[in-house]
DNA sequence: TGTCCACTGGAAGGGAGGGCTT
DNA sequence: AAGCCCTCCCTTCCAGTGGACA
């Protein structure tokens, strides 16, 4: 009876604390609210381009570009809403997806969640690129719906090695269609990725283009306090509290992303720690918590080889502050696979892996060359050991491998 | 100036896991 | 069920490389 009374009372705390909060959501990056203040310019220029799709009129694609946190999904999505519900009025058939490229991954994925918004189903895999494509085209022509696609991070697609086909049989997926059309809307916080599209591509998909400057930190502010209205309770914000989350963003290049991540977390701190306001205190730990969260995220994501790699760069710091180098690091890896135990990766795809955790910021890896001694990678820790520690030692496969000493190491002390 | 080291990174191919067609 | 084709992740192979050293 007890243990029902405990249990029943568990989250009471939670709901008798919420004095904090009137609606978190309102927070959420991926939230669309009703007025995006500062972007009135962006929204009228998107909507003046897809308007003529109300008359069924083919619209130019359209690249919108500009830094993260800068409001370009946001008003994608803002102006996709009011356009899908002013095209129910006119009863225009019209359709809207919204993909995000870096998260879906590899070409067939991002063409499968397409036919999947659109209501076509697509096994994960199995099937080749063009016949997702054929069953793309085929429902377009069936359904004859024009169709808007916004492709977020589209220049996740270049990045990768393989090729931009993609978007080439994409921006030329018109010519297959009779009645109808489809229109893009490419979203890239990447300057600079136009110069490695095919230019048949380039001159297709950028025959509109909308910039978006970062926010200054007034500008942040309007945005942060719109939003708090809606969140918090009366009063319970500290004017100089959101003063500081719209300071704080815009010394990171105007990102409002990470002003209202920061807005939000001091929110939920102040709530934990059961106080009535919020204020600059919560807002500066809240700082440190989203930095200290986002490493521990991703570090505890990675694949067990991507661990183990990480591992071996740890232990190799902790003998060797300035850094290990490719040779060695592979030496304490094979080690560490025979102890989880896993059949090691070869050198060459260790080196990959390398690479990986390097663009992700985890590693730092730099080719150098000793001359005659030969030409390799210099690699450190990206992040802070403790985190590395901390995080890794909750995975039981990998957490007795931080109390192995290896022993190339040993080998190579007495050298 | 040529040699040589310890790799790097591109290319090709293998095989596991899956779907489609017959 | 068999044969074929696909993606994804990996291995194998190997030409290429920067720069210290003889």
């Amino acid at each position: 009876m007890s243990i029902g009374k405990t249990v029943d009372g568990l989250f009471d705390k939670f709901l008798s604390e919420t004095k904090i909060f009137t609606n978190r959501n309102v927070l959420r990056h991926d939230y669309v609210p009703d007025n995006l203040p500062h972007r009135s310019e962006q929204i009228e220029k998107l909507a003046s381009i897809l308007a003529p799709t109300l008359k069924l009129s083919k619209v130019s694609n359209i690249f919108l570009y500009g830094k993260t946190g800068t409001g370009k999904t946001a008003v994608a999505r803002f102006v996709l809403n009011h356009l899908g519900g002013k095209a129910k009025k006119v009863s225009a058939r019209i359709q809207t997806s919204y993909i995000n490229c870096r998260l879906a991954g590899t070409n067939y994925r991002i063409l499968a969640d397409l036919c999947r918004t659109i209501g076509v189903s697509i096994p994960f895999t199995g099937l080749a690129v063009g016949e997702v494509l054929n069953r793309f085209r085929n429902y377009l022509n069936a359904s004859k719906t024009s169709l808007i696609v916004v492709l977020d991070e589209i220049d996740a697609l270049i990045k990768r090695q393989d090729d931009d086909s993609i978007l080439y049989e994409l921006t030329r997926i018109n010519e297959g269609l009779r009645e109808n059309w489809t229109s893009l809307i490419g979203i890239s916080n990447d300057l600079h990725f136009k110069e490695f599209l095919d230019p048949r591509v380039l001159s297709t998909l950028s025959e509109e283009e909308v910039v978006f400057k970062p926010y200054l930190a007034d500008e942040l502010y309007d945005i942060l306090s719109d939003r708090a209205k809606a969140a918090f309770m009366k009063d319970v914000l500290v004017d100089s509290a959101l003063r500081l989350c719209a300071a704080l963003a815009a010394g990171e290049h105007g990102d409002a992303r990470r002003a209202l991540d920061l807005l939000r977390v001091a929110g939920e701190l102040a709530e934990r720690e059961g106080v009535n306001n919020v204020v600059e205190k919560h807002v500066k730990q809240a700082q440190n918590k989203i930095d200290r969260d986002r490493v521990s995220e991703v570090l505890s994501s990675l694949p067990l080889h991507s661990k183990i790699v990480l591992i071996s760069a740890y232990l190799l710091g902790t003998r060797s502050p300035e850094g290990s180098i490719t040779g060695d690091l592979f030496e304490v890896y094979k080690e560490l696979s025979n102890m989880v135990p896993v059949e090691p990766l070869t050198q060459r795809r260790v080196s990959g892996l390398i690479n990986e955790l390097d663009a992700m910021g985890i590693l730092n890896a730099r080719v150098v060359s000793f001359g005659r001694y030969g030409r390799t990678k210099k690699i450190r820790l990206g992040v802070s050991p403790t985190a590395v520690n901390e995080v890794l030692s909750e995975d039981r496969l990998v957490e007795n491998l931080f109390k192995y000493t290896p022993k190339y190491l040993a080998r190579k002390s007495s050298r």
